[in-house]
DNA sequence: CTTTGTGCAAACGATTTGCAGGATG
DNA sequence: CATCCTGCAAATCGTTTGCACAAAG
C-alpha cells in the first residue's frame, strides 16, 4: 500500500464513503487520467486483466462520488455523460475533430459582466467551454 | 400566408431544405419560443390539436434543421437535448431549481485570454453556461 | 451483526434505423 | 417522375432499478 494508495482512501473515508476494491480502482482510475473517460471506458479499463467491476457498480460508485463532490459529469457531447476528478474550478476545451476534452486554467475567462445580466439573475456558478482544434488535428 | 409565414419558408429554402408541412411547423414552432424545448416537447406541442407530426419526423427535422446551421443543439441537463432557433452568439442561463434555461448577451463573457492556453490548441468557438437561481425560484 | 455495496438481468427513456408509401420540386 | 420525406415499429444505446447475496465497519 503506497502513499497514494492511503491518501485515495483517506479522502473517501473523509467524505463518509465505504471503502471497497470497486470504488478504490473506479476514483483510483479516474484520479490518474485527465481525458474525462465515459462509464463504458473506465469500465473496459478497470477489467482489461480480470473481471474487477460491473457496469451498474461503475455508475453507483460515480454517483456516489458525484454526490459527495469528488468527481464532476460532464456533458458535451450528445448521448454519453463524462467523467473528471478535477474539482478544481476550470474550464474546457473540446477537440472537434478528435473530441478529445482537456482541462482550461479558470484564468482562462474573466468572470460573467453580471451588470449585464437581466436583473433578478442569480449566479452561483459558471463554466466555459472553448471548441476547436487540438494540435494533432490540426492543419498546420 | 403571412409575411413571417414567407420569411421562414425562404430562409428554409435558402438553406437548400425542401419545405413540408411537418418541417415549416417545426420550425416555426422552435422559432417562436425561447424555452429551449426538448424533442418531446415540441412534438407535443405541435400535435395537441390534430395530429401534425411524428417523433422520428421531429429528429430528422431537427437534424437537417442542425446541419444548415438554422437552429442548435443544447446540452446542459443529462439524458436530453434541447433545441434553439437562436444562432447569434450567445450564453446561456440555467437555473438549478426549475431548470428553465435563458439566453444571455454575448458580451457577458469577454473573450478567452488564449494566452494562457497551451499552445497548439486552435480555438474555433467558445460559449459559457452560467448555473444560479432565476427570479422565481430565488428565496428573496 | 447491521448497514451498505455488488452484480446480474430486466426495465427504461431518449434517439436511431429500416422500410413501404407519399409528397415535393 | 426522380428524389427525398414521413410515419410506424423495431432496434439500439446509455443509464437505472430490483433483488438476492456478499462484504464492510
Amino acid at each position: 500500500m503506497n502513499a497514494n494508495t492511503t491518501v485515495i482512501t483517506e479522502t473517501m473515508k473523509a467524505k463518509g464513503l465505504r471503502i471497497t476494491p470497486q470504488r478504490f480502482s473506479v476514483y483510483a482510475n479516474l484520479l490518474a487520467r485527465t481525458d474525462h473517460p465515459t462509464v463504458e471506458q473506465i469500465w473496459a479499463d478497470l477489467n482489461q486483466e480480470f473481471s474487477m467491476t460491473s457496469r451498474a457498480t461503475v455508475y453507483s460508485t460515480l454517483t456516489a462520488l458525484k454526490d459527495v463532490e469528488l468527481v464532476r459529469e460532464v456533458l458535451l457531447e450528445d448521448g454519453v455523460s463524462r467523467f473528471d476528478a478535477n474539482i478544481e474550478e476550470h474550464h474546457h476545451f473540446f477537440c472537434l475533430n478528435c473530441k478529445a476534452i482537456e482541462d482550461l486554467a479558470w484564468e482562462v475567462f474573466h468572470p460573467p459582466l453580471t451588470n449585464l445580466l437581466r436583473s433578478g439573475l442569480e449566479v452561483k456558478t459558471y463554466e466555459a467551454t472553448i471548441h476547436g482544434l487540438c494540435d494533432r488535428c490540426k492543419v498546420n
